[in-house]
DNA sequence: TTGAAAGCGCTAACAC
DNA sequence: GTGTTAGCGCTTTCAA
């Protein structure tokens, strides 16, 4: 019977300006909290926005102020299991300044990217957190020259516009080789991580240096294929003619793929080799044995983006650019040192 | 020295226009690729938009048109291992409609899920793509009443407006638990969980199903706390005085604590204890003994929905309501059946 | 304390 | 083919 709720009604600031016989001035200020609205007024301007259902539309107001009240996030499209935590850092301190989060995703397709930031650029998003490798300087400078504050997550970036929230993997790795050379260890290798090159970098540099301050040279990286299940075949076949002392991995699944090769090969870790997984995930928590392991304040990480994002957005100069957060080395099961 | 990049150039299809020396209408045919520009207008207007470096903003065109060409997505905070591969098929069918997609994650408060909906109407997303249990009805009434074009991801839902892209979950476990019962398995149990509160009915549906059809009543649901270590610990209790023949879990994480406990209590699986997790996951196949699971296709899940949703967009009326998806049953070494 | 009016950048009739 | 103009829904001076 009602037509209440029926055709798509729509209520703008004039319905209500109209319904509460007031102009469209007053129900502004209304709803954007200005303290100059005789309180007799808001009052009947509250009634009218309630009985009509008014929502202030976002749109329009985003054409008026300039500004979008939303932030682009671009991650690599693979693991959310690590994302995950930072998303939730992220969208948690988000909520709390009235953010909105778009959300953006690179398969590695080069041609992609640009469209990617494209589409930033063009919904006009007032910043933009990007996870590592996801841009090229390229692209930086795009988003630059249409003066997008930028805060990258994962490790150090040149660019001046930006702000950087990281972890310092190179040093994590560093101490680690450090103290398993200082107990007699030679035999080091690491896995690589083809999803992640930026962070492998980093790695690398923290176990040369190690190697270096003991005047020796690391070569062992090894190369395996992209997915747990290809990356376990290859490893059963590896460890049936190779035995390490130390194995680092970077992720769980990587790290489960050698444990189970060993395993499955009578190599019995750790005994006969440590297990090292550089990313923490409540996975290294859940297998026999349990996995050693860093832990990553990856909650901490999104969250702290989105703080220093918001920071950008509203002080005009940001004195403190980079911003380290800490690991924790986790020593469990699968290592003896 | 150059001006270029410095200030904070705002082009617009005005200055584009001016550039091109035509209208800001023609300007607007070309990025819109309207057919009726002579080609060499619009050569000049390309011209002029790459020299300026122009690109239309996204909120302006909403405003003009009415539609934002963004999809609100609401879940749930805690699983991105889960959602993670529904997203991933959920962007990219988005990339290929030039849809965004703005994040939302409910935490368990009801009061901020109203947020969430004035936010997301605030916003004028052109629709809604929801997880499970994350909106009550009244919630889904009020967008109703924004006529906003709504998918459910998950399970059915009775609302008039919404589509629905789901598992037949109930079925699932039916299926097996029939199967187990006409093996002589007597004693089964189901560990509750607690973040899937509309999956564990329509899981214990299935299972109730199975026993009533064997005249048999289910009374097998097992409370445990909620997360991995707490509910370790709860289990490695728990096993020291209690053994089944078969437990079911929904999510990796909680076979993997059963799996431990029993493991840890010299409860051997799968000889003496069947162990299902119904959600699988990577991980099921990466502990030893591998975890029998059903396969969820997440991926199409999510990229159902937002085409779907693509559909309830441009066609006026949207006739098959509901899209079933089909689960695969996965017998790994946990089971013996 | 309130209202009138000029944008914000773009689309879409409607003219020419 | 192309230009003119009236919105889209809101914010914000500037007057009153």
């Amino acid at each position: 019977m009602s037509t209440l709720n029926d055709g798509k009604k729509k209520v703008t600031i004039y319905s209500v300006a109209h319904e509460a016989g007031v102009s469209l001035a007053t129900v502004s200020r209304v709803i954007n909290d200005s303290s100059l609205v005789k309180e007799e007024t808001r009052k009947r301007v509250e009634e009218a926005i309630v009985k009509l259902g008014y929502r202030p539309n976002a749109i329009a107001q985003g054409l008026a102020l300039k500004k979008t009240t939303t932030i682009a996030l671009v991650i690599p499209d693979s693991s959310f299991l690590y994302m995950g935590k930072i998303i939730n850092g992220l969208l948690d301190v988000a909520k709390i300044y009235k953010y909105n989060i778009a959300l953006h995703t690179t398969s590695s397709s080069i041609n992609e990217m640009s469209e990617i930031i494209d589409n930033i650029v063009k919904s006009r998003a007032d910043g933009v957190i990007v996870y590592n490798d996801c841009l090229t300087e390229q692209e930086v400078a795009v988003l630059n020259s249409f003066s997008t504050p930028m805060v990258y997550i994962g490790h150090k970036i040149k660019a001046d516009e930006a702000c950087n929230v990281f972890v310092d993997y190179k040093k994590a790795l560093y101490e680690l080789t450090d103290k398993y050379i200082q107990e007699g260890y030679k035999d080091i290798v690491l896995i690589e991580d083809k999803k992640n090159p930026m962070m492998m970098d980093e790695l690398l540099q923290g176990i040369k240096k190690g190697f270096k301050k003991h005047n020796k040279e690391f070569a062992g990286l090894i190369e395996i294929p992209d997915n747990y299940h290809n990356s376990y075949d290859y490893l059963n076949e590896y460890f049936k003619d190779n035995k390490h002392q130390l194995v680092i991995t970077v992720r769980d699944s990587q790290a489960m793929a050698v444990l189970n090769a060993c395993t499955e090969n009578g190599i019995s870790i750790p005994e006969e080799t440590d297990l090292v997984c550089v990313m923490d995930s409540r996975y290294t928590d859940m297998v026999r044995p349990r996995i050693s392991s860093f832990f990553i304040p990856s909650y901490d990480l999104g969250a702290l983006a989105m703080r220093v994002m918001t920071k950008m957005l509203n002080d005009d100069e940001v004195k403190e650019k980079e911003y380290q957060l800490s690991y924790i080395y986790k020593n469990k099961a699968s290592t003896k040192v």
